[in-house]
RNA sequence: GGCCCGUUGGUGAAGUGGCUUAACACAUAGCCCUCUCAAGGCUACAUUCAUGGGUUCGAAUCCCAUACGGGUCACCA
């Protein structure tokens, strides 16, 4: 029996020969430079920060170089997988129009180089562990779990490396005729890689972000094929995927970093070049003292659809993430307003390669305020109303009963050099917002101030509407009125004078502007009293300072 | 424990031997402007680049040790 009929024996069905597979996914026809980048997530029912973060490196090295950006789904481990978990994907990098060139969705392929779904790709992989196996450098594996343990605590015992390699990799070691009967037996087994590689030794990598590193050698028989799905596992699936569909490279969380010498072994077995890679640095979070990993379970921030509920504008969530990414992004970004991040020039070594890139979501509500400050008042009204649509229903229709009149407050102090920037996002507009809706103004807490006397407010207040408030004033005009009515009360109209002569007067015209605007706001701070005014009416006005 | 990566302010960081008495941005604080708030303007915020040695006329930048932090050592990716 030779290595030829062991791999039959064990792919009896697998027909297509890795020649074959070479022939059917041809070198890609790239100019110069062109990079073809992939997103790799594996589906376990929501989208990390991290993974989005590293799509968008990807797309945007594509992008840069006019090259293809493909998504692949990687399944192989179905213990894990979640039914929507791909629908998640593909709507959250739609959502962000971060698209991919390459994809399947739905059944539907899109590009030349598919299936790209790691499940629907078993026989290709089993045609290059069959081609391993009769060049001999694959074998299966019938060592138990228990006995794995063993052989560790006996390693950690003796202090010798961990793992299956060298003399302990026993089942390296079993005949063909063995290997055979075993099989025919019925007892399971993996496959196993045959490393010939030497730990004592070292070899030079280049990392796109950390330049060139020094690393040994692999020497460990690692398992490229799981024994009850035969399916492969991420190491084996990493090359020939990459190797087939044509990567030039690869963006990875830097937990790869030490499973490198195993992949380039891999990708020399095969005598084939292993793409470039970029292991970028985790996202990580400050606890006390301690960084750690953004979690799932214990921060909301690490997960895509927080920034969705929350309504940041996707524009804002990437921006945040490219000054991560690139530090010199905002400067840049400041040169070149009109741009999109897409017409960055992304450079891997401009990356950190320091531990883990703390996430500051002060930073986000920073580059989201600013965002939103410069859009139309139109936009922003498109943009609150498909949020809000999603998730805050009342919210919703009371706009879209009001479009007009919820543009306009939007609108406040917008059409101005300097914006306001008073929303961090979506969400954060109808809390200040609210009172501008009298379906909403059911609020009876009021908060004036200075000025507690309730006679004197109701004074300030009557005086105001009886003698002095028209509607149909301009600024200038309104605020003039408003210094009168403090001067006719007893109230300094003039600041300057009354911080020299505080005690010539019973108060200033801030106190008395304050009671107006919290009695038509209940809100002590709110944008431009005078434009309120207007946007709210005569009816308005006069009913809510007759609650009073 | 082995191997790998890293260590500049509260945060992201620039910096690759003299231009650095360490850029820029966020955060924070104060002042100014001002009818409130937001915005804006001004100012403050690392005498020092984990520590200790060395190389050099000169080091955050090069070398060596130490310390600390992180990653990884699965039939998970």
């Amino acid at each position: 029996m030779t290595n030829k009929d062991l791999a039959n024996i064990i792919f009896p069905n697998i027909t297509k020969t890795v020649e074959d597979y070479k022939n059917m996914y041809p070198k890609r026809e790239l100019k110069e430079g062109e990079k073809v980048t992939r997103f790799a997530p594996s589906p376990t029912g929501f989208m990390h920060l991290g993974g989005f973060y590293q799509a968008i490196i990807d797309k945007i090295l594509a992008h840069n170089s006019n090259g293809i950006f493909y998504l692949r789904n990687e399944d192989t481990d179905q213990k894990r997988e979640v039914k929507e978990a791909v629908e998640l994907i593909m709507n959250t990098l739609n959502y962000y129009d971060v698209k991919p060139d390459e994809y399947e969705y739905n059944g539907n392929i899109v590009g030349n180089y598919g299936p790209y779904i790691q499940s629907e790709r078993k026989e290709i992989y089993h045609a290059f562990i069959k081609y391993l196996i009769e060049i001999d450098r694959a074998y299966p594996c019938f060592c138990k779990k228990e006995e794995l343990d063993q052989m560790r605590e006996k390693q950690e015992k003796y202090k010798a490396r961990i793992g299956y390699y060298g003399r302990y990799a026993k089942c390296r070691n079993l005949s063909i005729d063995e290997i055979i009967e075993k099989i025919k037996n019925g007892e399971e087994y993996v496959i196993r890689f045959k490393s010939l590689g030497d730990n004592e030794k070292r070899f030079f990598f280049d990392d796109l972000v950390r330049g060139t590193l020094s690393l040994p050698e692999n020497d460990q028989d690692i398992v490229i094929m799981k024994s009850n799905d035969k399916l492969p596992t991420y190491h084996f699936a990493h090359f020939v995927d990459d190797f087939l569909m044509g990567t030039t490279h690869v963006v990875r969380g830097e937990e790869w970093l030490p499973s490198v010498p195993v992949h380039v072994e891999l990708f020399k077995a095969f005598d084939a070049k292993p793409p470039k890679y970029i292991h970028t640095p985790l996202i990580v979070k400050k606890e006390g003292n301690s960084v750690r990993k953004l979690s799932k379970r214990k921060d909301p921030e690490a997960t895509m659809s927080y920034y969705e509920e929350n309504g940041y504008p996707q524009e804002a969530v990437i921006e945040s993430l490219m000054t991560i990414i690139n530090s010199n992004y905002e400067e840049w970004h400041d040169k070149n307003p009109e741009k999109t991040y897409l017409d960055f020039t992304f450079s891997p070594k401009k990356m950190s390669s320091s531990g883990g890139a703390l996430y500051d979501i002060e930073k986000l509500n920073n580059i989201s305020k600013n965002f939103i400050s410069k859009l139309s008042a139109t936009e922003v009204y498109n943009r609150l109303s498909n949020w809000s649509k999603k998730f805050d229903e009342e919210f919703y229709e009371l706009i879209t009963k009001y479009k007009d009149y919820t543009i306009n407050i939007l609108n406040i102090e917008r059409v101005q050099k300097k914006p306001r920037k008073d929303y961090e996002n979506y969400k954060s507009i109808k809390p200040q917002i609210w009172y501008m809706y009298d379906e909403l103004f059911d609020k009876k807490e009021y908060d004036f101030q200075n000025i507690t006397d309730k006679n004197e407010i109701k004074l300030i207040l009557n005086t105001y509407v009886e003698k002095y408030y028209d509607e149909s004033d301009d600024k200038d005009t309104w605020f003039n009125k408003v210094k009168e009515l403090s001067e006719e009360l007893g109230y300094a109209s003039n600041m300057k004078e009354y911080k020299e002569n505080p005690d010539k007067f019973k108060g200033n015209v801030a106190d008395v502007s304050t009671v107006i605007r919290v009695a038509i706001t209940t809100s002590s701070q709110t944008p431009d009293l005078y434009e309120i005014l207007k946007l709210l009416g005569k009816e308005k006005i006069i009913k809510r300072i007759n609650l009073i």
